[in-house]
DNA sequence: TAAGCTACCAAGCAAGCGCTTGGTTTGGCA
DNA sequence: TGCCAAACCAAGCGCTTGCTTGGTAGCTTA
């Protein structure tokens, strides 16, 4: 049904399951509506058999999390090898990013994004920390960018920015509309890059 | 203390009150995470005074973001009244908007992103109608700005893009930094007029 | 001064929550 | 065949939650 990790080795785990499982229903009903019941009835198992797997419901968020900031951060790691031009860079990350976003792990990346405060400090600070890698991948390819005088703002707001139009994303973007991932990526750059 | 919502004559009711702090608690927690006892606690009554003034914890919830978006769709009036030229608006809106969103209204208007979905559909339908008409001000402008040739995608999307950039805000921008509100608004305009 | 209203308190109920416990099934391997 | 660990069940504990109830203090109006 949802395989929205889709990240090989784990999805046939009754651990990958679980986590397919409460990522979607995370989405769907937030952190908090959600309960260990709705996610083991969800996999066709008795609630109390979730802690066997996971010593806590936050457990199961924090992997969630964790296992779609790795992926994600792969993707984008490979899209900036891919190209050799800033330019070029610029693209592939919107691309990569717009992928992760709504398409292939969009439930888990959603989760990332909107219940975020559901963590405690110090899982907070464990997936910050993943998460600061990432970003610096938008960073080096952005400040190549500023240099080359391609825009003149800030990088790092630049950045924000970026994050915003991307992370709001989920809220709108139909993938099932005539307006295609590409086309959006398009225009996202050109808020970037100018419209020449 | 919180006076987040900075309506007058609604902050010194005791409905006022309630609102206002509940809008401070939701921000803070989210509103799962807050009960009504620490609602009551924060204006120092008991739990159960807070059914004499509404009839249910979501009702709360419903009436802070009523109250915000009355508000704000006011503001953005105001400024699309206040500049005679599509350009002018424009950098009025953002500034408006930014204003709600990490200014005087930014606990409330952060709870309307944020905790949309713990709205039943039926309350989630009145507030959208609300918010329909705040959003038509906004493609009004972007509209005329579109037929001038100062942008080539399509409005809509550039809307959807700037209510991601400004909605990002509240997770980065320090008021207290060197960053103003009216730089901010000159960067996201930028972002849709180019940086001639 | 008596009625009436707003605002509140003190106490607690019913439901739902995360999680624990002790025991049972299942499949792979020696 | 016998063994073991992984996976799971059935039951329920202790706690928190939103909300209800019945009553009271204090101000306003006639």
């Amino acid at each position: 049904m949802a395989e929205s990790l889709a990240i090989n080795g784990i999805d046939d785990s009754p651990r990958g399951r679980l986590l397919s499982a409460a990522a979607h229903l995370f989405r769907d009903k937030g952190f908090d509506r959600t309960t260990v019941r709705d996610i083991a009835a969800s996999v066709g198992i008795q609630s109390g058999s979730i802690f066997h797997h996971f010593k806590s419901k936050e457990d199961i968020l924090y992997a969630v999390m964790e296992e779609v900031i790795q992926f994600n951060t792969d993707r984008l790691r490979r899209a900036v090898a891919a190209e050799s031009s800033p330019q070029g860079q610029l693209r592939a990350l919107v691309r990569a990013e717009l992928q992760s976003i709504v398409g292939d792990t969009a439930e888990a990346m959603t989760v990332l994004v909107t219940e975020w405060r559901c963590l405690s400090e110090d899982k907070q600070r464990k997936a910050l920390e993943l998460r600061a890698i990432y970003e610096q991948l938008w960073l080096d390819a952005l400040n190549a960018l500023h240099e080359q005088g391609v825009f003149r703002d800030d990088p790092f707001i630049i950045r924000r920015l970026l994050t915003g139009m991307t992370g709001w994303a989920p809220n709108w973007f139909d993938r099932a509309g005539s307006l295609t991932l590409d086309d959006l990526a398009d225009i996202i750059v050109r808020r970037v890059v100018g419209e020449a």
